[in-house]
RNA sequence: GGAAGCGUGCCAGAGCGGCCGAAUGGGCCCGACUCGAAAUCGGGUAUGCCCUAAAAAGGCAUCGGAGGUUCAAAUCCUCCCGCUUCCGCCA
């Protein structure tokens, strides 16, 4: 959520913020007028309120229960009022930084950045699903009697795949040479702190959702819920990374903290109906390893920029081509106030697909989730937030699987990660 | 799933209808003593909101959360959440 005195005070930046990211502007002076009838109306309750102690110790019991009743009265004014603003300010996304690029949709993100060759095959590249099925490492058609579709079964050597790249990206993240070393191209003195390794639950309340922001209006039509329970599968481990310090004030000098979490993501893909059915591109269950952390709001877009490296050193690694986006404000999550977006190639379909992201919320969830800093001078304030993937690893698992395609069907296996695999390649014999 | 108990400030821990934003101890900060330190003594030490240009002063709220009873709730009642222990089940 905004920053209330921040939006009483610049209406106009905020105006102007939130159209960008196609909220319609309206809203702030919605939201204004009724911050003020509820401002009157809590002022006027709490003058009722202290006339009601007073009489209350005086003794002046008549004059105390006659109060009683316009308070209560009051009160259910406010809480009406009260319930409206809220509804407003959830409905205010984060406000863009100046440097993210204007416009209304996916068509107008900025690519940033290109690295590596697009592989030249002198043969018909086939795509993963072709692949996977014909090397049996990919089972879809049985997913979908047993599960429904957009599932899949991983099996094989790709299933031994999923879990090179977790323990592969797990040592990376957690070797201080190697993080040091990405830290140092943002800046000479950038924290170069490694990632405390999180396995983290799946499972989320709706209340702690709501918090991060990921119950909003638009996005609980894709989230799955157990109503037994009255808990969400989460779409990703940021979900419940996010709040790992939740009502928490963290010293100035313990920051930043950085997690690498690993868990499996769940989405209902309501309203992607007939888009990429082929194959495990777009699925209701895939698995993940997504990087979050908290840092001093000075350093938030480094932290972002050092993400983003992060992502392009572990691309780089596996030697995937791939090209950085710069989001444009219309296509931004709600929470964000600058996403970068990576693209991987992938051969079978002739382009770059979206693999990665990396989001900076600044204090959007930190207000929510009441995580503060204590600066050295005992004050404090809302934390910063970041978030991004590592892999998700459905999608990676078809770059690699489409670019590193031999002409015999088989499929070499990058080799930062033959040591994890015991094996070179996935061929028909495996 | 069944049974019992518990949830108070930075920590420990009292309070069990008004005198309680909350005793006491510890911690931390400031001051005195000291050459300095320890010990000792004195003072201070929560958060949010309203009011304000801002602050001061003032007001309101907060003792896990949401409701309820009452003129008045940390204290009584209901539900929820969390923790602990025991039984059952289980990877």
């Amino acid at each position: 959520m905004l920053d209330i005195n921040f939006i009483r005070n610049n209406p106009d930046a905020v105006r102007e913020g939130i159209s960008f990211k196609k909220a319609d502007p309206r809203l702030v002076d919605d939201f204004l007028s009724f911050d003020k009838s509820w401002r009157e109306l809590v002022n006027e309750t709490d003058n009722l309120r202290s006339e009601q102690n007073k009489a209350g110790k005086n003794r002046e019991i008549e004059k105390a229960k006659e109060l009683k009743e316009q308070i209560r009265r009051n009160e259910e004014r406010l809480k009406n009022v009260e319930e409206e603003r809220e509804k407003i300010l959830r409905l205010l996304p984060n406000l863009p930084m100046a440097d993210v690029p204007a416009g209304k949709d996916e068509s107008e993100n900025q690519v940033i950045r290109k690295w590596g060759e697009i592989p030249k095959f002198d043969f018909e590249p086939k795509d993963h699903l072709d692949l996977g099925e014909a090397l049996d490492v990919i089972d879809v058609k049985t997913a979908s009697e047993v599960s429904g579709s957009r599932f899949n079964y991983l099996k094989g050597g790709l299933a031994m795949l999923e879990f090179a790249i977790v323990q592969y990206v797990f040592s990376v993240l957690t070797n201080k040479e190697i993080v040091k070393k990405i830290a140092q191209k943002i800046s000479p003195d950038f924290p170069d702190k490694v990632f405390t390794p999180v396995v983290p639950p799946v499972m989320i309340k709706p209340e702690i959702y709501v918090k991060m922001a990921r119950l909003d209006p638009g996005q609980e039509e894709e989230r799955f819920h157990l109503p037994n329970d009255n808990l969400y599968l989460v779409g990703s481990a940021e979900h419940t990374l996010g709040p790992i310090h939740m009502d928490k004030i963290i010293p100035e000098a313990d920051l930043p903290l950085r997690y690498v979490g690993f868990s499996t993501a769940f989405r209902r893909e309501a309203g992607s109906y007939g888009k990429d059915t082929r194959g495990i591109l777009r699925v209701h269950q895939f698995d993940k390893i997504e990087m979050e952390s908290f840092c001093l709001p000075e350093l938030s877009v480094k932290e972002q920029d050092f993400f983003v490296a992060i992502q392009e050193y572990l691309l780089q690694e596996l030697k995937l081509p791939y090209q950085a986006v710069a989001v444009c404000a219309g296509d931004m999550g709600g929470p964000d106030a600058r996403q970068i977006d990576i693209e991987t190639w992938m051969p079978g379909q002739n382009r770059y697909r979206e693999t990665h992201t990396a989001d900076l919320m600044t204090d959007y969830q930190a207000r929510r989730l009441n995580t503060k800093i204590r600066r050295t001078d005992n004050s404090t304030e809302f934390i910063h937030m970041n978030d991004g993937t590592a892999f998700a690893i459905g999608r990676i698992l078809i770059a690699i699987m489409e670019n590193y395609q031999q002409k015999d069907g088989s499929i070499l296996m990058p080799e930062v990660l033959q040591k994890y695999l015991g094996f070179e390649k996935i061929s028909k014999s495996l």
